[in-house]
DNA sequence: TCCATGACGAGAT
DNA sequence: GATCTCGCCATGG
């Protein structure tokens, strides 16, 4: 169902961008998920670096992109000098009760959020 | 159309 | 297991 949704909103642009932004949109509060993983869903296993170059020009985006929720596949906070601030990423996520040392999202794979698993297809 | 860029990922060292 | 190297491909100039 809510991939039905995704698609849907997807469908008024097709563009990989917009694809990406009804994905992330969709991670739970106090989860998170990989750029690799978004792009796998999107069936673009290939394009986890486009996945993040995206990200740049979602800042500032209506309705807005939780992205403090994407990190690396190790759970890297790899784009956190992309903020306001580079502790304003952190900060988001600890209000979300997700914690996070070194710039490493603690517990990560119990937070992950595999949209392909728990999106239902 | 071609070239450079990059918030990544996987395999090799 | 920390680093290095290379492949990937959408975007923008």
């Amino acid at each position: 169902m809510a991939k039905k949704v995704i698609l849907d909103n997807a469908v008024h642009e097709r563009d990989f961008f917009t694809d990406v932004m009804a994905v992330v949109r969709c991670i739970p509060e106090g989860r998170v998920t990989s750029y690799g993983a978004i792009a796998r869903y999107l069936g673009a296993s290939r394009s986890s670096r486009i996945v993040g170059y995206c990200m740049n020009k979602a800042h500032g985006l209506q309705p807005a992109v939780p992205a403090h929720r994407v990190v690396n596949r190790v759970g890297l906070l790899t784009g956190k000098h992309h903020f306001a601030t580079p502790s304003r990423m952190m900060e988001l996520l600890a209000k979300e009760r997700v914690r996070v040392q070194n710039d490493k999202v603690v517990d990560f794979e119990r937070l992950f959020w595999d949209p392909s698993k728990e999106l239902t297809l």
